[in-house]
RNA sequence: GGCCCGUUCGUCUAUCGGUUAGGACAAGCGGUUUUCAUCCGCUAAAGAGGGGUUCGACUCCCCUACGGGCUACCA
């Protein structure tokens, strides 16, 4: 057991867009994975044919690569020596294993209807019993606990439809080890008969689960926290099949709850509270309403990793900006939390800031590059690498590098108002004259030349500096704030930024 | 309603019986930046409540409150 190369499993179900609580399950996966030299599989949990969602599963496969945690084997990933790896695809092998259960006699059929369930509910609430079908009122249904063997026979010859349900033991204390929680006790007298073969000769999410953990070798099952409820019926039924000696190990995750007000997370809440809550961009198909995506949104894919890391586990230090690599290295399942964490929005643009500044010039110039290149613009990749340099300190989304740097690229035409009106006086254009003057003597168009030939200008006007500056700068890039201001003239070339000038003299000197 | 899990600054969290309860984000204040959106410093800010156990509890146990999850032929 111990001694078992270590195997985890991320298990969406391809109903829609991978919500980020569900990109973080994977990413803790792959880095418990990565950490013990294991291995990593997708696997797709279509169990459910009414809620399939068409690109909702391409959607996995393209977010987990856009950022950078690609699974070792599984759909879209190359198949490993456990293929296939989508469970529809599956699905013959589940009906002998549902057998040897009914064999066993750890499960039964159940002939009975929707109409029958529900009116053994209504009943039992109306005597406010607990309402389910359980070692009790089993007893009081249609299956082949209750039916003679003929009959279920023959009802089954008839092709009735019908499930195979657990039969749960009457009142058992079951009891397991979480990695994250500790020992987790449950009476089995709360647990119901779940059906784990569906009518339609499907599995369901317990049945496929524990079956394709044990077929493919899974150590670990690491998984959200709404499936605590269900971990002892799981258990159970590895003990049914008597594959208790290679049970996973548990650890469920807390939940990401929404930053105001109760609840957890929920796809809605994104785009209403201005942040996304998918990895990439999506739209419903058949409504066509489009959800933002981190990607989209400016993110980069390293700090979307390291902010979700943070949400439910840290490193024991204060540690905070880490490379994956580093994640890897300290990540351990008794370091994550018990308790749901609230998403906060502040702290994820700051980690992308952060991302931003420690980010390859090269990298964020080929994005900047794409807008450029769209705007039929054509500057040198020299050009845009610098402008880049200086952009980066002051954005915190990489679709910033356009929107506020797009003064590197289209002279501005309109200059902010308010600093136009604080700082525009009868002084003025004879400043900008004389600094035009200046720099076109210069020998050199270099930064400090031309702080030079602005400072030469102030005094020879008796102009104050901090008096001024803010002025030129609005001049230059018609905004108010930006990067280094004579970095950003020598980088605009001598000719351009001697034309922006003027262009600014005419334009406000009226 | 029942069951399960949880509860430290506004938020994410550290603390694994003895600390001035630490860090980060956000906030407020101040400084630097001849300009700014960067940067730096400072301040404010927490153990849900009540019982135990103990020489000593944020830390262990119980109760209450609150929060969350589950309660489908969905995952």
């Amino acid at each position: 057991m111990t001694d078992r190369r270590v195997r985890v499993r991320f298990a969406p179900s391809p109903t829609g867009p991978l919500h980020i609580g569900g990109v973080r399950t994977a990413l803790y996966n792959y880095l418990f994975a990565k950490k013990h030299g294991g291995d990593f599989v997708l696997r797709i949990e279509d169990t459910d044919q009414t809620r399939f969602v068409p690109g909702a599963e391409q959607y996995i496969i393209e977010a987990l690569k856009w950022l950078g945690i690609s699974p070792d084997e599984g759909i879209g990933f190359g198949d490993g020596k456990h293929a296939p790896y989508r469970q529809s695809e599956r699905k013959p092998m589940y009906r002998q294993y549902a057998m040897q259960l009914l064999e066993a006699g750890h499960a039964y059929y159940a002939f009975d209807t929707p109409e029958d369930l529900e009116a053994m509910r209504e009943r039992l609430k109306a005597s406010n019993v607990d309402a389910k079908y359980d070692p009790i009122t089993r007893s009081a249904m249609k299956n082949s606990l209750t039916l003679s063997e003929d009959e279920v026979k023959s009802r089954i010859e008839n092709e009735e439809p019908y499930v195979i349900r657990f039969k749960m033991p009457r009142k058992e204390e079951v009891k397991f080890h979480d990695e994250i929680r500790g020992w987790v006790h449950v009476n089995t007298a709360q647990l119901d008969d779940k059906v784990l073969y569906k009518s339609d000769g499907m599995p369901t999410y317990h049945l496929a689960n524990v079956v394709d953990d044990y077929l493919m070798e899974t150590t670990h099952v690491i998984r959200g926290e709404e499936w605590l409820p269900s971990a002892p019926l799981h258990v159970l039924l590895y003990r049914a099949f008597g594959w208790e000696e290679v049970m996973p190990k548990f650890a469920h995750l807390p939940l990401l709850l929404k930053p105001e007000g109760n609840g957890k997370l929920s796809k809605r809440d994104g785009d209403r509270l201005g942040f996304p809550v998918f990895p990439l961009q999506w739209q419903d198909p058949t409504s066509g309403e489009v959800s933002s995506g981190y990607r989209e949104s400016g993110y980069l894919p390293e700090a979307v990793l390291n902010l979700l890391a943070l949400l439910g586990w840290n490193p024991g230090n204060n540690l905070e900006i880490m490379s994956l690599a580093q994640m890897i290295e300290l990540f351990t399942l008794d370091r994550v939390s018990k308790h749901g964490a609230k998403f906060d929005q502040n702290k994820a643009k700051w980690f992308n800031q952060q991302y931003i500044r420690h980010t390859d010039n090269a990298v964020l110039a080929a994005e900047l590059k794409k807008d450029v290149e769209a705007h039929q613009l054509s500057f040198s990749d020299d050009y845009i690498l610098r402008a880049c340099e200086l952009i980066k300190e002051k954005i915190t989304f990489v679709k910033e590098l356009w929107t506020f740097g797009e003064y590197f690229f289209i002279a501005p035409t309109q200059f902010d108002a308010g600093v136009v009106a604080k700082r525009w006086n009868e002084k003025s254009p004879l400043v900008l004259a004389d600094m035009i003057t200046n720099i076109q003597a210069l020998p050199e168009h270099g930064a400090i030349h031309i702080e030079e030939a602005y400072n030469a200008a102030l005094v020879k006007n008796e102009v104050l500096g901090k008096d001024f500056l803010q002025l030129l700068r609005v001049c230059l890039t018609g905004v108010a704030g930006g990067p280094p201001l004579f970095e950003m003239a020598a980088l605009f070339g001598k000719d351009e930024t001697i034309a922006r000038l003027q262009r600014a003299l005419t334009t406000l000197n009226k």
